[in-house]
DNA sequence: GTATGATTAAAACGAGCGTTTGACTTCGGA
DNA sequence: TCCGAAGTCAAACGCTCGTTTTAATCATAC
């Protein structure tokens, strides 16, 4: 009875950190919501940061291992000159939407909380997230620079910020802005085509001439 | 001496908010940073929630006024087809942008609020926050769909989503991913040409050929 | 059937929380 | 000069937090 536990743990601890984040929501919501006895998180988990750890873990590591096969197959399949814009960036954005229709009833909450996680949560914790998401990051980054090499590597590493944070806000309100559309991104697929397609052109753009004055004077934008 | 015990408990809340989130940061904290009273808060504005909406209004409100102000003057300019499609991003993703450079020190760490307030805080407070920013949105809105007439309105709604996560996602995390950046996105007025060109892409991006099914049964991508 | 180790249960711990209180200080106007 | 409003301060309030402790329960192998 165990591993019931700990999974009735996981899931109400998922709901409620996505709902209202990781500092607002106390282990006696998590044990009321599982229905469990508020010491066991300890038992189980060691700790409430422990548990958030291993929320992350239970989740990102397959999404993340996803992403990294995924762009290993593009890779291995195309030729000299890389894959395609599209495949890379549906190779980065698709996973953790595909674990939504995966992940039963509790895969919606936990987008939201991939998009908390990106801006909160204690220093050590973010630490934690940001190590296991580094390599998929160089990975995709370097991918991108090989499709776009008319781009600033930096350039490249300011545009990838930008689907990053797409990404997280579609994940975190996609489903209430579907709410409220009249017609499209009626379902998490339109969704994730929408994102492909925006985010594929808008790391294709034309890159501004951007003057690089050293470090010099004043000035700025005329 | 009320105006700046006032204004140093902001600045100093602005700050801690922006770094830890609103749950994390105990009145202890902001007191102690703005080297005041504890009692003051509640006395000035009193509750902790109160501080935070006082915030709010204190950066949000000349930030929206001065999106809607940019997009009136844009209008009032073009002819009978409305604005371009950079100029209507750019008014849109600028002035939190442009408060960052006017704000003195503080800017900087208030633009991680914004980021902050996009995925947390009490649900009542999110709801002052969307209640200032949904008249914002609904005007350019309409200003993209103008723009763009060949765009689903629904898809319209969705991809603002996306600028809205780009821009949040940027604002919060810029600094440091400048820092890892080679060369570019060295300050912030290249990190808003770079969103500004990324996001009016993207928002241009052809359509896919979104085939309605309308509730229908199984598949999905192919 | 009973000993054993894993799990659950109930209660309490000390610390920190947001908030309130009531006395003390400050200071411009009668 | 004194008054009273405005502001500051230290102290305490009641409460909830994460965690720990101790005892009860359960499953299982002997």
């Amino acid at each position: 009875m165990a591993a019931e536990t700990k999974g009735r743990i996981l899931d109400a601890a998922e709901r409620l950190f996505a709902d209202s984040g990781y500092a607002a929501t106390s282990l006696r919501d998590i044990t009321g919501e599982a229905d469990v006895n508020l010491a066991s998180v300890n038992y189980h988990f060691g700790s409430k940061e422990a548990l958030l750890s291993a929320i992350l873990e239970r989740r990102f590591r397959p999404i993340n291992d996803q992403r990294i096969a995924l762009l290993d197959e593009l890779e291995s399949r195309a030729g000299e000159s890389g894959p395609g814009l599209e495949d890379i960036v549906a190779a980065f954005v698709g996973p953790p939407f595909h674990s939504w229709a995966e992940a039963g009833s509790d895969g919606p909450k936990f987008l939201k909380l991939i998009g908390q996680i990106h801006s909160q949560a204690n220093e050590e914790i973010r630490a934690a997230f940001v190590r296991q998401f580094d390599r998929v990051l160089t990975r995709f980054t370097a991918a991108f620079e090989r499709a776009l090499p008319d781009l600033d590597p930096g350039e490249v590493t300011t545009r990838v910020l930008f689907i990053v944070g797409a990404m997280a806000h579609a994940l975190t309100w996609g489903e209430q802005v579907a709410a409220r559309a009249p017609r499209a991104s009626c379902c998490s697929d339109q969704l994730l085509d929408s994102l492909v397609s925006f985010a594929a052109a808008g790391m294709a753009a034309r890159q501004l001439a951007a003057v690089h004055m050293p470090a010099a004077a004043a000035g700025g934008r005329p």
